[in-house]
DNA sequence: ACGAGTTTGTTCTCCAGTTCACAAACTCCT
DNA sequence: AGGAGTTTGTGAACTGGAGAACAAACTCGT
């Protein structure tokens, strides 16, 4: 299976591994997709650092994940590595980065322009990762008038109007939780196929669209769980400030 | 492949490496530690709609997950459901939140009141699920003439007077990513021992310590590989290697 | 009281993901 | 050129979690 291509040594784009016209799909494991956006940012920040090689060891630590996990998750990209020397840190940026899809503009549309949306709207990391928004929408008719981020707020029976003219393919869902199945219908209705939800509710979706959820106090609650669990496992009872890091 | 190779017969003692002097660590996997807390919004909206009980086919369908999985975690908890009848919706998610932990009260610090932590800190999820804000904390002189949510903003140096006096083990860090791990030291030092990370870098942290982070723009490029594949694999095999994405 | 029907709790099997370990491939030095 | 030193890429074992299947335990009707 590996087909064992060689590449011109020290050529950064001299051979592409990878047609143009590739059919092949190279079936990149969810664990590995989920991590790649970390790299991605990991390699951004040694490139700024004017960084333009590193081992699987300094980017894995830069990353917080384990070297042998990085490697294995690049492979699957392909060999985008030289032996005895590291990874090309502006190569492999741009290979993820087309890999994730960043490289391409990425319409996207948020609902619900409450604190939270408002907080999305202004976020910077979605400009800079190829991520523009088209629109901001909110049911309410006060909401309507402001103008969050440089844009108007609309009202969402614009939705597919919207949707249609700027070809969005991703919905950002930052409603109250009692209206965010509706909204999503009217979403996936208007042609939206992806949707990152941020109500703290469970949406029902047809076939091939993705949803991903944020929610926020289920990890806090991951977290007082935890700590709960550390506390009842605490052999001092007094007021531990020192905390002792020993291998286990 | 080659079926994987099972365990040798009789050769490995099946007894628990579990400790005798341990008895009260049931040891919840981590993946059902992350749906508890949607069962019991599950529960707490059953409840709300007037059901007194509920099978775990009802259960997992509004908890969106498979009634095999939920009935799973729950047995990690212990036998709090009645064969041929289900479960008590109020017995149930008492027993939940008990095992989480939102029965108590856990003291909360959000550090970083830009447009996320002003969201953070009107989200009104923490409060009803156990979290109350303590403090909210800004380096900026500007914003510490604030109030936010009913609560003054303060300087980021009163860390750990507030820490220490409200007893606070958990930190939300809402700055941006160039300050996260500064402000992370310092919740640390000051006595915090989980903390919530909503800034986009990776944060070292001494042993003990959990972190969990929501990282806005990784959820989208998440989607937005998934994107690109359906993108790729369209119906339509045209020459479009640009995004086309009608599903008209 | 007893059998039929229902639903939980648990066991077993399977799969995805993680980690280990090492050959392959590259650079550098002599 | 050749050997020593590095570092990648990957086969293989290992771990944790998911899903199917079923026995145990309960209710209800007769």
């Amino acid at each position: 299976m590996s087909a064992t291509r060689r590449r011109a040594p020290g050529g950064r784009d001299e051979s592409r591994p990878h047609e143009p016209g590739t059919p092949a799909t190279p079936v990149i494991p969810e664990a590995t997709v989920a991590r790649l956006p970390v790299y991605l940012r990991a390699l951004t920040a040694l490139a700024d650092a004017g960084t333009t090689t590193c081992s699987s060891e300094e980017l894995a630590t830069a990353a917080g994940v384990n070297s042998a996990k990085l490697r294995k998750d690049l492979s699957y990209l392909g060999s985008y590595g030289t032996r005895g020397v590291g990874y090309d840190v502006e190569y492999l940026r741009y290979q993820i980065a087309r890999e994730i899809g960043v490289t391409q503009d990425w319409p996207v549309v948020i609902v619900g322009i409450g604190n939270l949306g408002h907080a999305l709207a202004n976020f910077s990391g979605f400009r800079s990762r190829g991520f523009r928004i088209v629109a901001l929408l909110d049911a309410a008719p006060e909401r309507q008038q402001e103008e969050v981020a440089g844009l108007r707020v609309r009202g969402f029976d614009e939705v597919d109007a919207l949707v249609a003219e700027h070809q969005v393919a991703i919905g950002v869902i930052a409603t109250p939780a009692a209206a965010a199945q509706a909204v999503c219908d009217r979403l996936v209705t208007a042609g939206v196929t992806s949707i990152l939800n941020f109500a703290p509710t469970v949406l029902a979706v047809p076939e091939g669209v993705d949803v991903r959820k944020v929610d926020l106090s289920i990890e806090l609650q991951i977290l007082a769980y935890h700590e709960q669990r550390k506390a009842h496992a605490a052999p001092i009872p007094g007021e531990g400030l020192d905390r002792v890091e020993e291998s286990a």
